[in-house]
DNA sequence: TTTCTTTGTTGCATAGTTGCGCAACAATGC
DNA sequence: GCATTGTTGCGCAACTATGCAACAAAGAAA
């Protein structure tokens, strides 16, 4: 695959990487917000929140449309919410794998 | 959804918000490779590829098994591999939108 | 119209994180 | 001992997240 293809993806997983940019992510999973809407659920600047929807918009995973001096979010690609699923996966699996490996400890080398 | 929960996702997603890492993740998903394997797909010191490789254990997503000298990694959830899908599907959509907005540049207001 | 409020963005400074190469090291096998 | 394979400590440059303050835009109120 080309370099630049690789770019781009690793663009979208990286707005994806913090916790309260899939927060947001979540919440519009629902419906339409407001950032006005989102601030109650952070206790952060709206500036900071600000820019992390603006990170979710420059990937293309959030749409804007004005109505009157708010400005309603929506998802542009509720795939999205699927990557979730496999975070998930990703998580249980390797919950598994330090349940198994604490269980077997006592005869592990020393 | 509890902030530890998000937290882990999002550590999930930043392992896979790198280019280097995706194209890691893209060559385990033909087979098991040693880094030695991966090192001539690119021109980086062999220590930073095996912290990017480190980075992708650390959260689940690769394993690794001792053969002699050699150590092969693996993927642990294939499942990542449909998360490109879907990064696809955003840059796709995205690309559809600006190729929209280039369009419409001429009717826009100035 | 002018002023005020609400909503959101942007410039700046700071603290923290990430990616990288280099060098040294550990482990395995010849 | 020596080669191969991979990891770790260190320092540096680049990037990221954050709050504060100032700003812009739209509408409401005076």
């Amino acid at each position: 695959m080309h370099y630049e293809e690789l770019k781009a993806r690793a663009r979208v997983m990286k707005a994806l990487s913090s916790p309260v940019r899939l927060k947001i992510v979540e919440e519009l999973g629902k419906g339409e917000r407001c950032i006005c809407e989102l601030q109650p659920l952070f206790r952060m600047n709206k500036s900071t929140l600000s820019r992390h929807v603006a990170a979710l918009r420059n990937v293309g995973i959030v749409g804007e449309r004005r109505e009157g001096v708010k400005c309603m979010l929506r998802l542009l690609t509720p795939c999205v919410l699927n990557v979730f699923e496999c975070a998930m996966g990703v998580i249980r699996a390797e919950a598994r794998r330090q349940t198994k490996l604490v269980a077997g400890r006592h005869v592990a080398k020393p």
